[in-house]
DNA sequence: TGTACATCAGTGAACGCGCGTTCACTGATGTAC
DNA sequence: TGTACATCAGTGAACGCGCGTTCACTGATGTAC
């Protein structure tokens, strides 16, 4: 039954992704190793070959998830202006649970207070992505200062992990919609002000 | 070993003192009933004389913490200006989980994503707190119309709610009060130009 | 007001279940000569 | 390049444990006469 290198490198790959969708769909205490190694096509037992624990997955698969999310924000302002640059990563990062597959969902927004809880290897991942997020945002600032910057765009990152995450409670999709719009003019008005 | 109708009711609001403070310290899904019926000084099976259900304890535990959480922040505004109570109930928000004690801590920001998962009442009971609060902040808003004056409240919740969840993610006592602080001075930058 | 009985708050063991993890096993892959 | 053996990816049953919940039981409280 051995896999080849290749395979097993692929094996591992898989079982991250399904592990960093699950998480972010359904949070990290609701899932179990039975339902990742499933979603994976594999049997339970298979999971320690590539990973040392759950914990050690919660990780890496935060820290994917991280990747791909800032990735996405990223590329959003690649040859914008200043304000189009944040625009874009206002509307992306809200719109981020409204999206058909939601391709790039945050773990800030989607199991932020379970991060509360988690390990310190977790959370310090947690804080890396929160801080790439923010320094992000700052770039396209145009404060007097990088300590300015820096300060309105954690405040914005607060605004905008709150809004995604209250708008999931919602059991309304146009009360959903209507936290997203809120919290979007709130940091629009913020902006078009120096 | 029959107790009181008085000593009962009191046994009842005692469990449900318990798993209120027990899930807003640790989260809905990492408290097991023996935790709360321990914590109120009782053995498990006595859990099922009060509440029907997890679900429904969760429910009215939620349902409690709101109200202690909205009883502080409108207590808060008692005799203030417009901007004077809005600058408390943002300070004392942000705050909630750096008093001492903390005795008033917002199920919003302590177990925000969990609730995404949670049954309908309890989303029912999340968004009700949740419209609570936007209401209280609008009525101290000086907008020109209520609907303005709600929008921009919304905004302002969804950074009180992602300010204090960050905050509590970070592992520095530090990196916690920059978040909580850069909110506030992005909440009270937009307050003083209507 | 006193007595007889029904009620039921709280106990603590037990139930069934799913969790994270371990383990003996398999057979294809990788390695050494 | 071919052969013999060691490695190890993946299987699927099993382990120990803690979960939410149930249940027979207790004895004090509440009720009816």
């Amino acid at each position: 039954m051995r896999k080849s290198r290749a395979e097993a490198a692929e094996t591992r790959a898989r079982i991250l992704s399904t592990a960093s969708r699950m998480f972010l769909d359904n949070g990290l205490g609701t899932v179990g190793m039975r339902d990742v190694m499933a979603g994976s096509s594999l049997t339970p037992g298979g999971f320690y070959r590539h990973f040392g624990s759950k914990d050690r997955l919660i990780a890496e698969a935060s820290s994917a998830a991280f990747d791909r999310a800032f990735a996405m924000l990223e590329n959003e302002t690649v040859g914008k202006s200043p304000d189009h640059a944040i625009e874009r990563i206002v509307s992306v990062y809200l719109g981020q649970a409204q999206v058909t597959g939601k391709p790039y969902l945050c773990p800030l927004a989607m199991f932020g207070s379970e991060l509360r809880h988690s390990d310190p290897q977790v959370r310090a991942i947690a804080i890396n992505g929160y801080q790439r997020i923010v320094q992000l945002i700052a770039n396209h600032l145009e404060h007097r200062t990088r300590r300015g910057a820096l300060a309105t765009a954690s405040g914005i990152v607060s605004t905008l992990v709150g809004a995604v995450m209250l708008a999931e409670i919602a059991p309304d999709p146009a009360m959903a919609r209507a936290i997203l719009s809120n919290a979007k003019v709130l940091i629009k008005g913020l902006i078009h002000r120096p």
